[in-house]
DNA sequence: TCGTAGATACCGCGACAAAT
DNA sequence: ATTTGTCGCGGTATCTACGA
C-alpha cells in the first residue's frame, strides 16, 4: 500500500529530506531546492524545512502542488465559506504572495478541476452588470482536508446562500481575519468551532512536517506528522479565551430563545460583536405595507432587533455586547464606485440613539458603520478591548498637561472621577454623572478648600467622552446635548471627544449642522475633537465638530466662550 | 457600444528527471 | 556528467458573458 510506505519513510526520515537520487515510489517526497553556483557548477542542495503536497490527477504527473497558503485558504473555504473569488484571494494573501487576481483565477479553477471546489457564478445587482463567482467547498474538498489534518473530523460544510447579503457578511470576516494577520496584540491565531487558524505572519510555530504527493485515486490515510490543526478540547477552549473566535449564534440556547440570529458573531476575551449586515431595504420601524406580497412578512424591523439585543445584553450580563450594523455600500460589488451611504447611516443611528438614550443597558454598545469601514472598525475596537481605564486617563492626562502647560490659559484642570463627583458643588446632570470622569477647571493660584468646592469657583467642566468610530450613543448625546445647549442649560459645560485616530475622526457620521443656523451653531462652540494618535506623535491639535483644526489662540478663546 | 470579471490559450522560465 | 523533454507556474493577450 502507498499509504503504509509513506508512513515507513516518514518514519525513517521524519524530516522529510531526501537525495534526488533516492528513486522513490511515485516520487513520494520532494523538498524545494536552492541553486547554488560553486565554480561555474550548477549545484543544487537540499533547503530543510520547506514542504508541500502534491494532488495529482493521475500518475503522469498533471496536478497541483499544494503549500501551507493553498492549505490554509482551503480550510477557512470549508470552515466558514463560501466566498467570492476575490474574498478567497484576500485570505490567500495573509499566508501567502500572489501577484495578480488572474493568477488566482487559474489556481481556483485547478482546485475545481480537482473538484475540490465548485464554482457559480452568481448575477447580483443585473442593473450594475455584476458578476461574481462564488467558491464553495466540495465534500471531496472536506474530505481531503480531514484526511490531511488540516480540519476536525467533525467539521461541516457550511451552507449559505449566495447574494450581496453573503458577500457583506463574508466581507466582514476577510476583514476581521486582516485585523488579526496586521496586529500582532491580537495574537495571531483566528478560533471557529472546532479549530484554530494561524493568522499572522509573525506566528511560527504552526507549521507542515513533512512533504507528499497526494493521489486521487489512491488517498492517502491520516498522517500523524501533519495533523497539526486537530487540536484537543482542552487547547480550544483555552484559545477561544483568548483570540478572536467565531461563535456561532444559531446553535446558542440564549440567542435561539431571544429569537436573535445575528449574521455573524465575533467572540474576543468577554466581548462579543454581533454583525448585522444591512442592506438598506430594512426599514427602522415600520414593516413595509407590501411586506405580505414580497413576502417580508417575516422580517424584523430594526427597531425590533435593536430591542433583541437589550434583551440578550441583560441576558449575558458578564459580557460586553456590541451590535454592530454593517452598511453594504458599493464597495462590496466594485472598488470603483464607493460610498459611504451617510444619509441611511444617520437616519440608523438617529433611530438607535433614541432608543439607547432610554434605557440601554450599560453592557450594549450600538454602532452603524459602513462596510468599507469594516476593517478599521474592528481594529479599534479589538484594540480597545486590550486597553484599560488607565489608557483612558493617560488620554485626558494628555489634553489637561497640554492646556495647562499653555501660559495663555489662566485655569487649572483637574480630573474629576465620578466617585467624587457628588462632593463637589458642580452643577451636573444626571446625563453627565453617567461619565466616569469629568474635568473642571479653576482659576489658577486657587487653593481647593473645601468651602471652594463651589460652583461659582468652578469657571467651566469639560465632559470628556471616548469615542468610537460609529458609536451610536455619542451621537444620541452629542445630538441631545446640542438640543440642551440650545436652550441655554448648560452655559459652562463642553464636550471633549477623545478618538483613537484622526482617520476614525474624520470618518465617523456625527452630526451635520445646517447652516445659517446660528442656534443650531451653539454646538459648534460646544464640542472639542481630539484624535489621540496624532497627540502620540506629540502634534497636539484639536479639532472642531466641523474637522478644522483649532489653533492655540483659538482654543483659549473656544473655552472662554459661555 | 462599453466596462467588468472570469476563462482560456499561449509563452518563457526554472526545476526535475529520464535519456544519452 | 551532460543533454533533453516534461511539467508547474506566473504573466499576458484575448476570448466570453452580461447588463446598462
Amino acid at each position: 500500500m502507498l499509504t503504509s510506505k509513506i508512513k515507513m519513510l516518514m518514519k525513517e526520515n521524519p524530516e522529510g529530506i531526501f537525495s534526488r537520487t533516492e528513486r522513490l515510489p511515485f516520487s513520494i517526497l520532494r523538498a524545494k531546492k536552492n541553486k547554488k553556483t560553486n565554480g561555474g557548477q550548477k549545484m543544487t542542495t537540499l533547503k530543510k524545512q520547506e514542504f508541500e503536497i502534491k494532488v495529482l490527477q493521475n500518475r503522469n504527473g498533471k496536478g497541483f502542488y499544494f503549500t501551507d497558503p493553498y492549505f490554509y485558504t482551503l480550510a477557512l473555504l470549508g470552515v466558514d465559506g463560501p466566498f467570492t473569488q476575490q474574498q478567497l484571494l484576500d485570505i490567500y494573501k495573509i499566508y501567502g504572495d500572489m501577484a495578480t487576481d488572474k493568477s488566482w483565477s487559474k489556481k481556483v479553477v485547478k482546485m475545481s478541476d480537482l473538484k475540490f471546489v465548485s464554482q457559480k457564478n452568481i448575477n447580483i445587482r443585473k442593473r450594475d452588470g455584476m458578476q461574481f463567482n462564488f467558491v464553495e467547498i466540495t465534500e471531496n474538498g472536506m474530505d481531503f482536508l480531514k484526511e490531511t489534518g488540516f480540519v476536525n473530523k467533525a467539521a461541516k460544510i457550511r451552507n449559505n446562500s449566495t447574494g450581496d447579503h453573503t458577500i457583506g457578511i463574508r466581507q466582514v470576516l476577510v476583514d476581521v481575519l486582516n485585523v488579526i494577520a496586521e496586529n500582532k496584540e491580537l495574537g495571531g491565531k483566528y478560533v471557529t468551532q472546532n479549530t484554530i487558524f494561524p493568522i499572522s505572519k509573525y506566528d511560527t510555530t504552526e507549521k507542515p512536517l513533512n512533504v507528499y504527493r497526494f493521489y486521487q485515486d489512491e488517498k492517502l490515510g491520516v498522517n500523524d506528522n501533519i495533523r497539526f490543526f486537530n487540536k484537543t478540547k482542552e487547547e480550544i477552549v483555552s484559545a477561544k479565551a483568548n483570540f478572536v473566535t467565531s461563535l456561532n449564534s444559531y446553535a446558542t440556547s440564549n440567542f435561539k430563545d431571544i429569537g436573535l440570529f445575528p449574521d455573524w458573531v465575533f467572540q474576543f476575551k468577554k466581548n462579543l460583536f454581533h454583525v448585522e449586515v444591512d442592506s438598506g431595504k430594512q426599514s427602522f420601524e415600520k414593516k413595509s405595507e407590501t411586506a405580505d406580497v414580497v413576502g417580508e412578512a417575516k422580517q424584523t424591523t430594526i427597531k425590533q432587533k435593536v430591542e433583541k439585543y437589550f434583551e440578550i445584553a441583560e441576558k449575558l450580563p458578564n459580557h460586553k455586547h456590541h451590535a454592530v450594523f454593517v452598511l453594504l455600500d458599493d464597495s462590496v460589488t466594485t472598488k470603483k464606485y464607493f460610498g459611504n451611504r451617510t444619509t441611511r447611516i444617520r437616519n440608523l443611528k438617529d433611530g438607535i440613539g433614541e432608543l439607547l438614550i432610554k434605557d440601554a443597558p450599560a453592557n450594549l454598545k450600538v454602532s452603524v458603520i459602513s462596510l468599507e469601514r469594516a476593517k478599521d472598525f474592528f481594529s479599534t475596537y479589538f484594540l480597545s478591548v486590550l486597553e484599560t481605564e488607565k489608557e483612558d486617563l493617560k488620554r485626558l492626562n494628555a489634553a489637561i498637561n497640554f492646556m495647562n502647560r499653555s501660559s495663555m490659559y489662566p485655569y487649572d484642570m483637574k480630573i474629576i472621577k465620578k466617585d467624587n463627583m457628588k462632593d463637589w458643588d458642580v452643577e451636573v446632570n444626571k446625563d453627565i454623572m453617567k461619565t466616569p470622569f469629568l474635568i473642571s477647571s479653576f482659576y489658577k493660584n486657587l487653593k481647593l478648600k473645601e468651602e471652594q468646592k463651589k460652583l461659582s469657583l468652578v469657571h467651566h467642566n469639560i465632559v470628556p467622552i471616548m469615542v468610537k468610530e460609529g458609536d451610536v450613543l455619542t451621537y444620541a448625546k452629542i445630538n441631545h446635548y446640542s438640543k440642551m445647549f440650545r436652550e441655554q442649560v448648560f452655559k459652562k459645560t463642553k464636550l471633549l471627544l477623545i478618538y483613537d485616530t484622526k482617520k476614525n475622526m474624520e470618518q465617523d457620521v456625527l452630526h451635520t449642522v445646517p447652516k445659517r443656523n446660528k442656534l443650531e451653531n451653539l454646538i459648534y462652540q460646544k464640542v472639542l475633537l481630539m484624535p489621540f494618535d496624532e497627540w502620540e506623535k506629540s502634534n497636539h491639535n484639536f479639532y472642531g465638530i466641523d474637522q478644522k483644526a483649532i489653533s492655540a489662540s483659538d482654543l483659549l478663546d473656544f473655552l472662554d466662550k459661555e
